[in-house]
DNA sequence: TTATTTAAATAATTTAAAAATATGGAGACT
DNA sequence: AGTCTCCATATTTTTAAATTATTTAAATAA
């Protein structure tokens, strides 16, 4: 590694009186006093050990090599500026990647509408999702894959510690009739009721799947004795077997906004139940946090959710 | 004109940082100690409101602003280096352009060998002839737009104290005779046999003619008297009319050297009558001088003539 | 777990570089 | 000649950056 014959100032230096073509006008133009213009130039020309000024006339002029000199020292000095003007924009949000985690739940009803929120205000910052399951999401997070994520299941506890969780919003999961079922005019069903209907479930490696199991199984079901009709990998089709009568589900709410308000779906209260789980947003702390990053967690999140109110959809 | 947020060196550092994944190694490899590298990141990222480094881990890892910071670091430092390399070249004579001016005599006969010698020494060095009048060379070296000359007339007063003037050779101009002329065989002819010629001479605004009329006038001779048969602007029409038999003229002997060998040209001596001239080396000392001009005067033109010698050829 | 190693941050001191102020000299213009 | 402008130089002051020494934190090994 050589060392530099040269600094930054001393360029901006030599750039200035060349356009000026006087040591004094520079040093005006720069905010000091001529001297240390002089001394600068000096230093400059002993260290390359050329001549760069001939001072001799009215008019400081350029040696050849000078002329020289002064040709990278514009290149030199441009590529400065346009190093300050990337960092400036990736400051101010006109550029760079933010890479948001998801559930699968969340990354298909929530996510795409807060990153549309997000691209709005800053259409410059690219945006990546990623939908993998809580754990993976929880380890992309840990090594800083994932600038951010939201999670609704729980994370391993090695994880626990090293991450910062923090609440944000309660998504319910709402039990879900075919709109022709006899119980879907009940106002409210009973638990025992669920054991008359026909389940159509996500399978059972799937987070959301594992934690209806347990807030049913904690509130005195027998889950064993719930029939399941079918056991499918994707909301969406889920969503169509119920709609076409196949049975029952418990969804969660975010996912059929548009289905309830067409009423292709019933949603049913079940007394003494609440199917609730806890969405978290998860970051490292341990990390570099982008800007991107900060600006997604304090101004788009909260407008989708805060933990009095449930979700709500702008 | 914006401040710099930041330094060659910083950059210097970042970059041996990033190559090296450890702020330790950077600091062995730039021959400081580690605090000064981790203080001078720190005013980096200060500077910019950026963090460039995760140091969390075992090695330093680039945020995405840093591995932004680097590429534009990288192009940078390729400049500076660039630039350096470009000034080396011209201090060791392996570029730049040097600039001479020479009269249409030195110019012509002179000047073409010794810029081949130069030529061949320093071939990266390209070099400019410039052949002018005597006035206007002058000019031309005085405001640095000719680096160095040979001139053979006077020059006026005003430049004389500006310039640099050394007397670098005396240029004979002969009488040369076309073979066939009757006076030709004659060892030694007398002033008065100047009144029996037919000169063939350059045009009166010419420095060499001047220069010869003011000689024959200063010796003695009525320069009225003598007889022009014609005046060309040219020297090689001069020489040509010459061996044709059309006359007599006063030449340099530095244009001649061909035809005498050859026998096309007799040259003869007139008694107590010298026609000699003074080359004179100008610069300019209150104006940068380049290294290809220094090495000119000082290892260029000495292989060729010096005070005591008269012009030789190589 | 605890000890050990390694890396980076921090604190305090020293050193060095780059400013400013003041002054002097040379060329240009009146 | 006299004045003005511009650059160089000398000296002092200020500021910045480097060093040594120490602390903190993380990773590795016993």
């Amino acid at each position: 590694m050589p060392e530099l014959p040269f600094t930054l100032d001393q360029l901006r230096i030599l750039k200035a009186i060349a356009a000026q073509g006087s040591f004094k006008k520079a040093a005006d133009l720069l905010y000091v006093t001529q001297p240390a213009v002089s001394l600068q130039i000096q230093n400059l020309e002993k260290q390359l050990e050329i001549t760069i000024f001939d001072r001799g006339g009215r008019k400081a002029l350029l040696t050849e090599a000078g002329r020289l000199l002064l040709e990278y020292c514009e290149r030199i000095l441009n590529q400065c500026d346009e190093a300050c003007k990337a960092i400036e924009d990736l400051n101010s949000l006109k550029g760079g990647t933010l890479v948001i985690g998801a559930s699968q739940t969340t990354g298909t009803y929530l996510m795409p509408r807060m990153i549309g929120l997000f691209r709005q205000k800053y259409p410059d910052v690219s945006v990546q999702l990623q939908v993998h399951s809580t754990r993976r999401t929880g380890w992309s997070v840990a090594n800083g894959q994932i600038d951010l994520a939201i999670i609704g299941g729980q994370l391993p506890s090695d994880l626990e510690n090293l991450l910062q969780v923090i609440p944000y919003a309660t998504d319910e999961l709402a039990l879900v009739l075919p709109s022709k079922h006899p119980l879907s005019t009940k106002k409210e069903l009973l638990k025992e009721d669920l054991y008359k209907l026909n389940f159509v479930t996500l399978d059972s490696q799937s987070t959301t799947r594992k934690v209806v199991d347990k807030l049913l199984q904690d509130s005195g079901l027998d889950i064993q004795r719930l029939k399941i009709e079918m056991e499918l990998n994707s909301l969406e089709a889920i969503k169509n077997a119920v709609q076409s009568g196949l049975g029952a589900s418990f969804l969660p709410v975010v996912s059929i906004e548009r289905e309830l308000s067409a009423g292709t779906i019933h949603k049913v209260f079940v007394a003494d139940l609440e199917v609730k789980r806890e969405l978290k947003i998860i970051t490292n702390p341990s990390r570099y946090t982008s800007r991107a990053s900060e600006v997604f967690k304090k101004n788009i999140l909260p407008q989708f959710a805060s933990l009095e109110s449930p979700l709500r959809y702008l």
